[in-house]
DNA sequence: GTCTATAGCAGGATAGAC
DNA sequence: GTCTATCCTGCTATAGAC
């Protein structure tokens, strides 16, 4: 009675995910994942059409887990800079922690194909700098937001300033485009409040 | 007479740079490199040790001609905000120019393996940007700058802002870091100059 | 210094039995 | 839906003749 199903798509994204943060993109291969599973290889593919299917799968993860944690850091809902920096420093915590999964959405992939979570991704990230900055839809800050702290992500990842180490730089950056003259618009600031 | 040599570490090296930017990394295998250079394979081996050592090298190589490219854009040597801006400017235009070059740089590599010319482009930078803030030695600054830089160029790279495009955000972060509230130092701006 | 030949490995993917 | 068996392609790298 082999017929019973032994794994599903879930089952292997979970055990997909699992292989990606601990051994890397290139360990995730289609036989040490079936492995994984309890399974032989050739039984991956009727569950998945082939391993790009699977990359764009994990992406997609990856853009809701990152949104997720930008969301979970966004609770406490003071508008302008501090909004700002706590936004910043939870897409900073998530890219250390998850470097590999972060890592995958941005690989060079076909324009439309699953663009689905990056939208909204990006839509609220341009939600909250909108809402910082004061401005209807602000995209050129968003854009200058974010390549900021990806930059950051990756440069810090190859190690490229590895000898001074980054040296206060994420808060200098942080200051720069949150401040008064980057994107944050004055905060409320009312007198009467603690 | 096969005796005398038919290539030389530096016909490797700009045979594999010009695969490497028409067909990207991937494609720099040995096999199709020695045929560009009417070699076999295996005699590839005789002037360079693996793989690896050549990666190296373009490595390298990339650091000295987007230091090349940064020094010459710098010409114009009005210190202070718009020093940066061409700067930043000569930098993107670079990894524009080379995508396959400049993403080689920032591989991962063993920490010190011909950290040389890297080390070289960052102390350029460094200089640079320190001549722009007024301050010693900012590292902090730079690494700011440089994250913004580099973010920007692998976000458009990855097609991330793929529907709205960049929309100023280059600007906008330019702005803001290279502004007198980021690392702009009030540029002298004598009044009896023109 | 270059050649032929080959070892050795790993990967994605398919055919067809059960 | 999973299995066994297998194809095919690609890669780095080495041995040994000339």
């Amino acid at each position: 009675m082999p017929y019973p199903a032994k794994i599903s798509v879930a089952d292997i994204q979970r055990a997909a995910l699992r292989i990606l943060e601990d051994q890397g993109l290139e360990a995730l291969s289609m036989r040490p994942l079936a492995e994984a599973l309890g399974v032989r290889a050739s039984s991956l593919y009727r569950h998945v059409a082939h391993r790009e299917a699977l990359l764009s799968l994990l992406s997609e993860e990856a853009a809701v887990q990152l949104r997720g944690a930008l969301e979970g850091a966004a609770v406490s809902e003071a508008p302008g800079r501090p909004a700002l920096e706590a936004l910043s420093r939870a897409f900073l915590a998530f890219a250390q922690r998850r470097p590999q999964l972060y890592a995958l959405m941005h690989l060079p992939r076909p324009p439309e194909s699953g663009a689905g979570e990056s939208q909204r991704l990006w839509q609220f990230v341009l939600g909250r700098v909108s809402r910082a900055s004061g401005l209807p839809d602000d995209t050129a800050g968003t854009v200058a937001l974010w390549a900021f702290l990806h930059g950051y992500v990756e440069l810090e990842r190859s190690g490229l300033f590895g000898l001074s180490g980054p040296a206060g730089g994420f808060e200098r950056g942080l200051e720069a485009l949150s401040g008064r003259h980057g994107l944050g618009v004055v905060p409320p600031r009312p007198e009467s409040a603690g």
